[in-house]
RNA sequence: CGGGGCGUGGCGCAGCCUGGUUUAGCGCGUCGGUUUUGGGAACCGAAGGUCGGUGGUUCGAAUCCACUCGCCCCGACCA
């Protein structure tokens, strides 16, 4: 824990790296040390505010817009360096300890076991799985000084299983669980939300190495239970969810869901039975539709100037929308396809790259569109359509009488049986829920809800180990692929989904296991003996006891301390002022509850001790 | 990548359209002093700005033009 106070260390790596001094000692050592550093049990030096880097702000930034960024910032622990890139200051490196801490303490608690990977990869590893390409973009890519290709991790499924590969042979190794907190790097298209879509952030991911599925669906059932505890014990209401495994691969996800506003994910939700799922994979049941007899062969009518559904809703001669075929086109693979969809339904193009088993999907530009099918969008079809691959959502089997594009500009088709006159080659489901469709479980009425992501457990299965060659001999001594999982945890959005959830008019009001101090010490006037002192005095026997406190030793009117105080979001505070200190008592004052009691100053210690205790206990797992 | 917006002391903004009367202002914050001390104090004094950058137009540019960099929002995309 001390290296940078070794000499030779600071010099070595001083003059062989090139870099600065205080790289040399505080980065090269202490802040490794830092994410070792047990949370909770400083008895050393005060912490006072009076020299604690905290620069609170009164107004909000104008370009912060979700609650968690303006707070963040308000409070004094983020600035942003880069878009989608932030420094974390004190107080919130505390309450991202304090929160990597339970994740370690979860994750141990499975028979986890730590690793720290690099952040720098060959491109080598990444070729090999086959993600150098799928990734693209979103990865970043670097040269080294010989030319050679690198990237920053965007995640370590590689990096582990060239380890897996390597080491693990026989099946009496397994099973393994490895984790590791660490930065990942991912070079969004769109940063956003403060802190919550970002281009560098810290992932807490881990991988598990089985000899049988059956092995695997253990890992996964334990990791699930683990992410509950997790959760549950950092104050999160959260959904856990049905996913799409996306560019991940695996046959079967999770995702934990914080229901927020600031979330850019949507879920479905049944609150009968309980069924929750991602709208990315989410199913609905909803009343079939009975179509008229319609001609023997569909017939072509002129549409002027009708380019979309409601246009051909409202022409004379039309259709509803529930009678209307919507043809999309769409790239991927290499070829351009044609999606159908009922008129009135919305494509979910992550259910149509999953069916299709491809990452990369996009509309087709309009001269693709021309070229392929001789009309433009708005008049597109599929009846008669050779040579393309035809793709078409369920709720459109075995629908008569409808209407679609002609394949000619201002033209329409009616009376269009799908199964007599489109060639479709797949069914799938397709289209996107909606509010209030039926459970696909129980019939319930589905809600739709804003969430966010901060967590996701993959069954990769051998997606990985047979790419990269990662196999153990099993009790036959035959070569098997390791069956693998893939679980992460988004450690800032902890952080911010936390607030999210718990704030107020007067700012955050953190969870007690992941508040960066437990309580603050607050004399009204500090250049008052008797509070001073009191104040010092109270703050000491709060440190001896084990409880993370602050004391608000500022010469400042006791306004701006509340403020802080309630800005920054400290559980629990506790204020000395002259008028109760002369009769002896100090007041206690609860962040969460607003209420304020008074306390006998002799007790004030056990009084604090009992509502950390309780609070603590409001947040225990439970399971 | 498409669309929109914004870069003026630490934060929030005005000034720009209609170039010069501006030594570039205002509120908050900061520093010094005095009086204060139970929910972001009052008064006095002070510091702090290459007006994102480059180039151009002009007698003269924060202001007009071109290019460029950065940031935010919507969409696309994405763990």
């Amino acid at each position: 824990m001390h290296f940078g106070r070794i000499p030779a260390f600071v010099g070595t790596a001083r003059f062989s790296q090139g870099i600065g001094p205080a790289s040399g000692s505080a980065c090269g050592a202490e802040a490794v040390c830092a994410w070792f550093r047990p949370v909770g049990k400083g008895k050393r030096a005060a912490m006072r505010w009076s020299r604690y880097f905290v620069p609170t702000l009164r107004d909000n930034p104008a370009d912060a817009e979700v609650v968690s960024h303006q707070l963040l910032l308000r409070a004094g622990m983020v600035r942003q360096l880069a878009s989608g890139v932030y420094s974390f200051l004190p107080l919130a490196w505390r309450v991202l300890l304090k929160i990597t801490q339970i994740l370690r303490e979860e994750m141990d608690g499975i028979g986890g076991q730590e690793f720290h990977l690099p952040a720098l990869h060959p491109a080598e590893v990444w070729r090999e799985s086959g993600r150098w390409e799928i990734m693209g973009d979103n990865m970043f890519h670097l040269r080294d000084r010989k030319g050679a290709e690198m990237c920053l991790g965007m995640t370590h499924e590689e990096v582990f299983s060239s380890i897996a590969r390597k080491e693990l042979r026989s099946y009496k190794q397994l099973p393994q669980i490895w984790y590791q907190i660490q930065t990942k790097f991912r070079d969004e298209p769109r940063p956003r939300s403060g802190v919550l879509r970002v281009r560098e952030f810290i992932m807490k991911d881990a991988y598990t190495f089985d000899l049988e599925r059956s092995g695997l669906d253990k890992a996964f059932n334990d990791q699930r239970t683990a992410y509950r505890r997790i959760f549950d014990r950092c104050g999160l209401q959260y959904a856990i969810v049905h996913a799409s495994s996306g560019t991940m691969g695996g046959s079967e996800s999770s995702e934990f869901m914080v229901l927020t506003d600031a979330g850019e994910d949507h879920i479905a939700i049944c609150s009968d039975c309980g069924y929750a799922a991602n709208l990315e994979k989410a199913a609905s049941k909803i009343p079939s539709v009975t179509d008229e007899a319609g001609p023997s062969a569909p017939v072509k009518f002129p549409t002027p100037n009708v380019r979309t559904i409601d246009d051909l809703e409202d022409f004379p001669g039309g259709a509803p929308a529930r009678s209307q075929i919507k043809t999309l086109v769409y790239f991927g693979d290499g070829q351009l396809m044609l999606v159908l969809m009922r008129g009135d339904h919305e494509l979910n193009e992550t259910k149509l790259a999953d069916t299709l088993g491809i990452s990369a999907i996009r509309p087709g530009h309009p001269e693709e569109i021309r070229e392929a099918l001789g009309a433009s969008p708005g008049s597109l079809g599929a009846v008669g359509v050779e040579g393309l691959r035809i793709i078409a959502d369920r709720a459109l089997e075995s629908r008569k009488n409808m209407t679609t594009g002609a394949n000619e500009d201002d033209f329409h088709l009616r009376g269009v049986d799908i199964a007599r006159d489109i060639r479709v080659e797949l069914w799938a489901d397709l289209r996107s829920v909606r509010e209030g469709e039926g459970c696909p479980v129980c019939d319930e009425r589905l809600s739709v809800r804003r969430a966010l992501e901060i967590g996701h457990i993959f069954k990769l299965g051998t997606k990985y180990s047979e790419t990269m060659g990662a196999t153990v001999l099993n009790e036959e001594g035959k070569e098997v692929p390791i069956v693998m999982g893939s679980y992460g945890i988004g450690v800032e959005r902890i952080m911010a989904s936390a607030i999210e959830l718990n704030h107020d008019p007067d700012g955050i009001v953190w969870p007690m296991t992941i508040a960066p101090y437990q309580v603050v010490v607050t004399p009204v006037n500090i250049n008052q003996a008797a509070q001073r002192e009191t104040a010092e005095a109270i703050y000491r026997d709060l440190s001896a006891a084990g409880i993370e406190v602050l004391l608000d030793d500022r010469d400042e009117r006791p306004g701006v301390k509340f403020k802080d105080a309630d800005l920054v979001g400290i559980p629990l505070r506790v204020t000395i002022g002259p008028k109760k200190l002369a009769s002896g008592q100090v007041e206690l004052t609860s962040r969460r509850a607003r209420e304020t009691r008074d306390v006998p100053r002799d007790v004030v210690i056990s009084e604090v001790r009992r509502e950390i205790s309780a609070e603590l206990e409001r947040l225990a797992p439970k399971l």
